[in-house]
DNA sequence: GAAAATATGTCAATAAGGCTGACATATTTC
DNA sequence: GAAATATGTCAGCCTTATTGACATATTTTC
């Protein structure tokens, strides 16, 4: 039963993880709450402006959900102002999203809590930008890194 | 509107802490479908087994949910055998959580894949589990803090 | 020793955010 | 023109959380 390699402290890590996101997720809970939203309205809107344009089914594939469960979501947005749904470019039954001036700010709001919750965890852990990147990346499964590069 | 310092690169940060944590958390969800249980149950294993003998009132502070949520889960796992409860020595009234043997293989299943994905991407980063201790460490707010402090 | 506080458990109602299945519509492709 | 595709929507279900109310056992306080 002995444990081979630093697993008692890899186990330390895993409890780190678990507090950190959590911690790190509540910065934007707070602001969402204030608007009636969750999370889900979060992701929509990342990944809306991570790639302005991008078609519903692409974003289901981003979000791994499926229609029914974006459908409530993504017209709350849009009703409310923050995203904007164009007819597809080429293609008319496609829908085309794009953040709003409103959705824009509201994504900027709710990343700011997080960078600078991010770049404090830097610089106390002495850590570099890149390196983190690296860790995480490598942390995601094969899927999660061609979704990333789909995002260029 | 310009960012501050690094900013652009901190977003690819949020999504990539998305990312890892998803797929990193996915792990243990397919081997937990096995026996219906969800994620909560993996917590409070998680922290029984970090604090052998620890109170309902003390788990609940950890997990940050209420009672009445807390009562469904862990019944499940009382009746599933994986979590003993006694009552309390000294006051009576308390019930002190321990994981059964059955309880630990559980959670040392649900923490092999887990591990090896984290073993897996310090390697491949080239970072050190310190390293990555400390910045998630950071990540996490005062009152994380104090819950890990409390774990010894 | 009675009263108050504490630790836990349980019942009921509610909500968010997922799911599946079925079906409608517009548009494009074959 | 028929089939496939992209999207939208209705309806019902599940899980996991919530709050409020109340029950019970035990300990503490006066």
């Amino acid at each position: 039963m002995a444990e081979p390699n630093g697993s008692a402290d890899t186990e330390t890590l895993i409890e780190l993880l678990f507090f950190a996101y959590r911690d790190f997720i509540s910065d934007a809970d707070a602001i969402l709450a204030e608007l009636d939203f969750g999370r889900a309205h979060h992701r929509v809107m990342h990944f809306v402006d991570r790639k302005p344009g991008l078609t519903v089914a692409e974003l289901l594939a981003f979000l791994g959900i499926t229609k029914q469960s974006l459908s409530r979501v993504l017209k709350q947005l849009i009703d409310g102002g923050f995203v904007r749904q164009d007819t597809g470019h080429g293609d008319r039954r496609r829908r085309q999203l794009h953040l709003t001036g409103k959705g824009q700010a509201l994504i900027a709001r709710l990343r700011e809590p997080q960078s600078r919750r991010i770049d404090t965890a830097l610089t106390e852990s002495g850590q570099s930008h890149d390196a983190m990147a690296r860790f995480l990346r490598a942390m995601a499964g094969d899927q999660a890194r061609a979704q990333i590069r789909a995002l260029k």
